[in-house]
DNA sequence: TTAATTGCAAACGTTTTGCAATGGT
DNA sequence: ACCATTGCAAAACGTTTGCAATTAA
């Protein structure tokens, strides 16, 4: 994680308190997170950080490639690190967990929509609704 | 179309103008809408029409599983009518277009998640991104 | 020193709401 | 006549912006 901080500051962008905190707090998450559920997070630890303070760091640590949002389903958006592998994820309409599984569950997908509709589709981070095992018993 | 409209008044709604020209417009859209473009076609042809009966209505035809709606990536909200087949959609990332595509596509998934991980999946309505054939010649 | 970054307050676009007036049934 | 529905205006919501003050480099 140190070495993804340094990744900020070797792309030419300041080290704040500010902009580590929000970092960290995306990092160490066990779970994807909106940016007021950070905005919390964050103030815990650091009162008086503003939220579009929050908003900007999330765009650039976006833009640098270090995490990502998607708004899954009819939801606001939820940030969460970019993990080294490639997933989807199974978002659960019960209880809202969010579970990644790897792409290549998808690639015979990927197969048939491109020879059949010449679609080429970008497997990464999509969602999956559904109900997840917990929820199910 | 018209037994659709019969199915509101069945289920104990009115039938106003308003709301016919609506469930009209979404049914007979050639793209999904966004509710600010159902509002802008309704007008023309009822003036007056107020955007709030728009989204009113778009939710009570929801409700009756006669439209649906999805975010689909960072957009707002588009409304299209409930096919009877279910589907997912190709949504081109360059021109904005929307493809459907059967759900049978994705039954190898359906049974690898739900064998794999305990997920039940439902893999009506959901969005994969990429880009069309059209805007990749 | 100085340009990036912050806090604040105000604007933004989309969606929802309260309420009195209207209009289907 | 009754109550669902409407229009209107205002609020709510998540997000973005302008700007002057601060601060990392």
């Amino acid at each position: 994680m140190d070495e993804l901080l340094g990744e900020v500051r070797a792309r030419g962008h300041r080290m704040t308190p500010q902009r580590q905190l929000i970092f960290e707090t995306v990092y160490t998450a066990k779970k994807h997170l909106t940016a007021e559920e950070i905005h919390e997070r964050v103030r815990k630890r650091f009162r008086g950080v503003n939220l579009s303070t929050v908003y900007r760091n999330l765009d650039l640590l976006e833009d640098l490639g270090l995490i990502c949002h998607a708004h899954l389903g009819h939801s606001v958006g939820q940030y969460h690190p970019t993990s080294g592998v490639e997933h989807q994820h199974l978002v659960c309409r019960v209880c809202g967990s969010i579970e990644e599984v790897g792409v290549q569950l998808m690639e015979p997908v990927r197969k048939q929509v491109l020879s059949r509709s010449g679609f080429e589709a970008d497997l990464t981070h999509f969602a999956i609704f559904g109900i997840c095992r917990r929820c199910r018993s």
